[in-house]
RNA sequence: GGGCGAAUAGCUCAGCUGGUAGAGCACCUCCCUUACAAGGAGGGGGUCACAGGUUCGAAUCCUGUUUCGCCCA
């Protein structure tokens, strides 16, 4: 089964495996599953990524974690799938496109809509597989046999299925209703592509005098070029600045006409002046109050962002920036502006081309959101569907709380066209194929409308439509729902909520059981990272420095559960270097033993009694660090599981077992190799590319790394070798520190004294003299019993009860003698708070007997040590 | 304005149900010991943001304050 295997190479050397094993997993067919219901399945939608993406940061986190889960799934024998596929994110597409026509000095006009569709499909064929090589390149393993497209026929079909049906159902219907309008991209926006900024404006007030004589009422806005629209000036019912005024007619001050002043409670009263223009017809706020009282809405600004003809003729045709200075000029001359003052207003932009958005008055195609939205509530509420972490169940049940209808009709060229078709009488015929005659007066000139649906329509349908969905397909009926989703905590409604809502709209279940939130990945600063403050990493420059493993496992070894990770290089780094060292551990193994190298079939372990102190040691660190690992993957906490593999594999396996392993045995390497293997196994998930290498190196008995058991049982718990063996290590360090003084290297041997060791720790330390030399450079250990002199001149530490003393020449005495001092020092200061504590009737009366119990332990311990040094200060 | 999260070593962060403060990086000293100098050994360094409270005992629980970040309006 085992190829023949090469030697390794002597260094690590990222670029020269990844792409080589890459290649090899893919031609393979290693991410490429079937649905197969006897198997637990485990299955990740992956969020397609735009066809215009590039790999950023919040791919090398989010991704990363659904390439572990996928990997340690499969490892698991779980019937695990990751179903790739792409966005046409036709915003940002179209944007892209037209870039380019500008650069030829074309418009997208000067192409008409079928051919610029051309050129975008042309685009995606060209340049749309950019960010799955790069995908590649960071070792993710999606099933690309299974890989979707937003705009494939299947799909597509899907999206049509789904509109017809809502239609039918009345839950899409067609209105005037006002929108979030971007001027440039001249379409609507969903309330999640409007972004806040904050801009500085000024706030104007401005009079409007009593349409009957007299003061009238002062209101302040940032947008007096809209007065035009005002239909009321609206105040808080019960402020009583302005209670008398309720129900008379103020005069716009612009195209003077009487408007009410009507009272309606969402008045804020701290603001301005606590009166406030109501323009139902650009601004959503004021559109709501504007239903409540009955008030018209009527637009004065076009979709070009220009002032409309229904204005004042020195305004008309005016751009929106330019309208709103000349009104506040033209106010100032009439003498109804009052003052102004700066104020900040958070703008609504587009969130592709960064125009302000305009809220406008337009025909268009909406969800009724509400029948859809209860179901989707009940989801969380039922534990369904879980957040994790669990803080963002609320974020997504607010949201769906106060949801409002979903525009869902665009006037841009990419993406699926709606299913709408209009007769010369503007009658509406909504049908999944082109219709033959008009559903109402059978006219049989009919014009599909031009709009094409939200992108997000058609990602709200993905758990599913990538299944086949419409039909019946093995996919849906093993795969739906999946397990997980793993998303961007800003796509929480955008996204999540809609496919909660579509799921179980269409499937009757929901799409998912668990979404795990992904933690931002900020730049050093803790901020967002952002291309135009130049604060972004592009993970693949972390692939050409440090290689995929080590940049997959640099980010998530700062994942700690429910963190938003302040994202730092030297991470990056120091996991390089952790590929090194496995690099180096398992050539030390094949190394120093040939059996390694040579076997076919991984070693046989032996025999529990034939097993030493530090093999029994190190199976029951493996057998921790596995459970350990278990916990991790269950709690998505990425960082325990790199920490607890770091601490396993560098402190563990190559400071201690290898370093005792250079002294061999013949338990050594199957217990080398069968540890060895355990520990790349628990890090393939997360580093897959070195852990295959490496483990194709050491004895195995499958293909691929990914076809090994997953080691979550591996090893064996031994509570008394861990003790052992902590004594030990013990034992080690404070002799290592105590040659550090006169700067004897462990190279050479001493003989070691020991006063006061109990006969159980002598014991160990007797039968384990081969590692104490090893590790420490133990020539021999001398026991000291009660009334033994200790010799003259030796540097000493305590270790628990039992001092250790090293031999050496007079002249370290005095830093013997300064370090002992502040030993008692400090020794006499812990007694004293320890007395403290013990004599308190409070801490006696009400800790739990085991910790008075191990306090008073302690203070005993304590008095032993204090006397000893004692004893021996005053002997130098 | 509302919600959420954070504040612990010079930096980035662990610290689970209260019981002797930890890691990585950085720093200092020593060592090119035949797996690894991308390494090894030793070491210095913290009033756990602040103020109250609960408790025998608080980094940990509660309240408030300050600062920062994210989301929403």
């Amino acid at each position: 089964m085992s190829l023949p295997r090469e030697p390794l190479l002597e260094k690590y050397d990222p670029a020269a495996i990844e792409s080589v094993w890459y290649r090899r997993w893919e031609s393979e067919g290693a991410f490429h599953a079937e649905p197969d219901p006897s198997r637990p399945p485990f299955v990740i939608p992956m969020p397609p990524p735009n066809i215009t993406g590039r790999a950023h940061m919040g791919h090398g986190s989010t991704y990363t974690v659904m390439d572990i889960l996928t990997r340690y799934h499969r490892m698991r024998g779980d019937n695990a799938v990751w179903l790739p596929g792409q966005d046409h994110a036709a915003i940002a597409t179209q944007n892209v496109i037209e870039k380019e026509l500008a650069a030829e000095g074309l418009t997208r006009f000067d192409l008409g809509p079928d051919k610029f569709r051309e050129r975008a499909a042309a685009w995606k064929e060209k340049y749309g597989h950019i960010i799955y090589e790069q995908f590649r390149a960071l070792g993710f393993s999606p099933d690309w046999r299974r890989d979707r497209y937003t705009m494939d026929a299947g799909f597509s079909r899907a999206v049509v299925k789904v509109f017809v049906d809502l239609y039918r159902e009345g839950l899409i219907y067609r209105g005037t209703r006002l929108v979030n309008w971007c001027p440039h991209c001249r379409s609507t926006l969903s309330d999640s592509e409007v972004e806040r900024e904050d801009v500085a404006a000024s706030l104007v007030f401005v009079r409007y005098p009593d349409a009957d004589g007299g003061d009238g009422i002062v209101v302040a806005t940032t947008r007096p070029e809209t007065i035009f629209a005002d239909e009321a000036v609206a105040v808080h019912p019960d402020d009583p600045r302005y209670r008398h005024l309720i129900g008379r007619r103020v005069l716009r001050p612009l195209s003077p006409a009487p408007i009410p002043v009507i009272a309606d409670p969402a008045v804020d009263r701290e603001f301005g002046t606590g009166a406030l223009k109501i323009t139902p017809g650009h601004d959503q706020a004021d559109a709501d109050i504007g239903e409540r009282h009955g008030l018209p809405a009527r637009s004065v600004i076009d979709v070009e962002g220009h002032m409309t003809s229904d204005v004042e003729p020195s305004f008309a045709g005016l751009d929106r920036a330019a309208a709103r200075r000349l009104a506040r000029d033209v106010l100032a001359e009439r003498g109804y502006l009052v003052r102004e003052e700066p104020h900040t207003v958070a703008q609504g932009v587009c969130y592709r081309c960064g125009t302000a958005v305009e809220p406008l008055l337009s025909l268009q195609w909406f969800v009724k959101t509400a029948p859809l939205a209860g179901p989707a509530l009940d989801a969380t509420r039922s534990g369904r569907v879980r957040f994790v972490p669990e803080r963002y169940t609320r974020i997504y049940e607010d949201w769906l709380e106060r949801i409002r209808d979903w525009c869902v009709s665009r006037q841009i060229w990419l993406g699926h066209r709606l299913p709408v078709w209009l007769c010369p009488h503007e009658h509406v015929t909504v049908a999944s194929a082109a219709p033959s005659a008009c559903s109402v007066c059978g006219e049989r000139t009919l014009t599909q409308v031009p709009d094409t649906l939200d992108t997000w329509f058609s990602s709200a349908l993905w758990p599913f439509g990538i299944l086949g969905w419409p039909d019946e397909t093995r996919e849906l009926a093993v795969w739906y729902p999946a397990q997980l989703l793993v998303t961007a905590r800003e796509i929480i409604f955008l996204w999540v909520a809609r496919m909660v809502m579509m799921g179980l709209h269409f499937t009757g279940r929901e799409p998912f059981q668990t979404v795990f939130v992904a933690p931002l990945i900020l730049d050093e600063q803790g901020r967002k990272m952002s291309k135009s403050l130049g604060t972004s990493t592009d993970p693949m420059d972390l692939v050409r420095i440090y290689g995929a493993d080590a940049t997959r496992l640099g980010i998530v070894s700062q994942m700690h559960t429910g963190q938003d990770v302040r994202f730092s290089q030297e991470r990056c780094e120091a996991a390089r270097r952790f590929g090194n060292k496995i690099w180096q551990a398992t050539r030390f193994a094949l190394g120093t033993f040939p059996a390694l190298a040579a076997a076919e079939m991984p070693l046989p372990l032996p025999a529990e009694e034939a097993l030493t102190l530090a093999d029994r040691w190190i199976l029951d660190a493996l057998a921790e660090a596995a459970h350990e690992v278990e916990q991790a993957a269950h709690t998505f906490d990425f960082a325990g599981w790199a920490r607890t593999l770091h601490v396993f594999i560098w402190n563990r396996l190559c400071d201690v077992y290898i370093e005792i392993a250079k002294d061999r045995g013949p338990t050594r390497a199957p217990v080398l190799a069968y540890v060895l293997s355990r520990a790349l196994e628990l890090l393939h998930p997360i580093m897959p590319f070195v852990t295959e290498e490496l483990w194709q190196h050491v004895p195995h008995a499958q293909s691929r790394i990914e076809q090994a058991p997953w080691p979550d049982r591996a090893g064996r718990r031994d509570e008394r070798a861990r003790h052992e063996m902590g004594m030990l290590l013990q034992f080690v360090e404070t002799v290592l520190s105590l040659r550090a003084v006169p700067k004897l290297p462990r190279s050479v041997p001493r003989e070691i004294v020991v006063a006061g060791a109990p006969g159980d720790v002598l014991a160990v330390l007797n039968a384990e003299n081969a590692i104490l030399r090893t590790l420490a450079g133990v020539a021999a250990i001398r026991a000291l019993g009660p009334g033994d002199v200790r010799p003259p001149h030796a540097l000493s530490r305590r270790m628990g009860q039992v001092e250790v003393l090293l031999p050496v020449d007079a002249s370290f005495l005095e830093r013997e003698r300064s370090a002992l001092r502040s030993e008692i020092a400090s020794q006499q200061a812990a007694i004293a708070e320890l007395e403290r504590k013990l004599a308190s009737r409070g801490f006696l009366e009400k800790a739990p007997p085991s910790v008075v119990e191990k306090e008073r332990a302690r203070l005993e311990a304590l008095r032993t040590t204090l006397a000893i040094s004692s004893e021996r200060l005053a002997s130098l």
